[in-house]
DNA sequence: CTCAATGGTACCTTTTTCGACACTATATAC
DNA sequence: GTATATAGTGTCGAAAAAGGTACCATTGAG
């Protein structure tokens, strides 16, 4: 699924909408991005035992989100160190589209077995 | 193969974001819906020459929006054969996300010089 | 002293996806 | 008989995404 491959111009999606499912289509970022709507902000470890995902694979999700302008990382200097994650204000403008994607599944893949209910 | 028990689920892959996003996700399928969308019917190679990709992916990912039940496949007993492409009721229930897909790239990548103007 | 909590990195392997290229069958047009 | 159009299929390999495990620094609690 999710690819980050307009790295550079070269490479550039061909259409808005494939560019559009590119930022959003990694394997976690529709569910990061559904939580911190949910939520407003969160922390690492907040979201990291808010879906069944390595560490690894966490920061790598929002290290891209960060770089294409979608979330907001925030770090504080303590120890133990805390970094809380936000939507930007263009991660906001992909709240309707977030929550269209969510009603459209609970009404069409629930239906056939294939969703845990109530992961999101 | 026995029901999914309840311990299955909660380890499935999938919330419904992310189940949806698994289902028009792929490299092409978002497109894919797009033109159905625009179009309503397309044979095959309409389509082919609507997006530059090979026979094989094109192929590829009709099949798997066919057997997602987004899209409906007509094969007519011709030659040269012709098929053709057009989406289901539930692919039709897609369409305002399509296109809410569709603007948002349009004015949030378009913007950034990363997607080629009018290839949609 | 040891342990736990936080938010990561580094290294490596597995799995999935994408694409290039060659090949097919059939009927019609030239 | 050769070329053309259609809608595919098969094989191979590169590249990307995803996942597993180990490790790090700091500090406060016990």
């Amino acid at each position: 699924m999710g690819r980050i491959r307009h790295q550079d111009l070269r490479n550039s999606p061909a259409c808005p909408v494939e560019g559009t499912l590119e930022l959003i289509g990694g394997k976690w970022k529709g569910v990061i991005l559904y939580h911190l709507i949910q939520q407003g902000t969160l922390r690492f470890n907040e979201l990291r035992r808010k879906m069944n995902v390595t560490q690894r694979m966490l920061t790598n999700q929002l290290r891209e989100l960060e770089t294409s302008g979608l979330i907001d990382r925030k770090v504080y200097a303590e120890v133990p160190p805390k970094v809380e994650y936000s939507l930007t204000e263009r991660g906001r403008s992909l709240e309707p589209i977030i929550l269209a994607l969510k009603r459209w599944g609970d009404d069409n893949i629930l239906a056939t077995g294939y969703v845990a209910p109530g992961t999101c």
